[in-house]
DNA sequence: AGCGGAACGA
DNA sequence: TCGTTCCGCT
């Protein structure tokens, strides 16, 4: 069912699936999901030439080596025969619960829909990290993308790689098949 | 390449 | 619930 957290609703005074708030992938929490592997993934520099930011949009990314990338995501999963067909279909699930779409017309392309992901998780973020100057940039970016929403156009006043940082507390190198 | 139904499982 | 596996269709 729909769910909610007591954090996000006080911080926002909304509910949210829970979907959105559960993004751990810490010790003894839940499995990390498929679209953290992928910020993580796009967040590293030496994965560049694997998947990689679109210019233009942000949120936008391309999966230049979708072998790879689906590689890399069997090895984290310890799902040795994961291939890019049924990675995407992971992928395809996302669509109906808008964490992605598809952008048409440009192949392995695909976008974030960060209003709603960086919405709903940087209150998760103050609870992490609740030192004040964290906070403060956590509802910056709060107010950001929830006045400007999803359709952003990329101007150069953010850099794309700056991106992706604020996902950093996600994700903990771990884990061995 | 891309889509989405269906069965399945941890 | 979030994929994984498989697959027919476009």
């Amino acid at each position: 069912t729909g769910g909610g957290c007591a954090v996000c609703s006080k911080l926002t005074s909304v509910a949210f699936p829970d979907w959105a708030y559960k993004a751990e992938s810490s010790p003894g929490s839940r499995q990390i999901q498929l679209w953290h592997f992928i910020l993580e993934l796009l967040q590293k520099e030496e994965f560049r030439h694997v998947i990689a930011w679109q210019q233009g949009e942000y949120g936008e990314f391309v999966i230049k080596d979708p072998d790879e990338v689906a590689r890399l995501w069997g090895r984290r999963k310890c799902k040795p025969q994961m291939n890019y067909d049924k990675l995407s279909r992971a992928l395809r699930y996302y669509y109906n619960k808008r964490i992605l779409h598809k952008t048409k017309g440009k192949r392995f392309t695909y976008k974030f829909n960060f209003s709603k992901l960086i919405i709903v998780n940087y209150p998760l973020w103050g609870v992490r990290a609740p030192s004040p100057p964290h906070l403060l940039c956590q509802l910056a970016f709060f107010f950001f993308f929830f006045f400007f929403g999803t359709g952003i156009q990329s101007r150069g006043v953010l850099p794309l790689g700056y991106f992706p940082s604020p996902f950093s507390f996600f994700y903990f190198e771990s884990e061995s098949c």
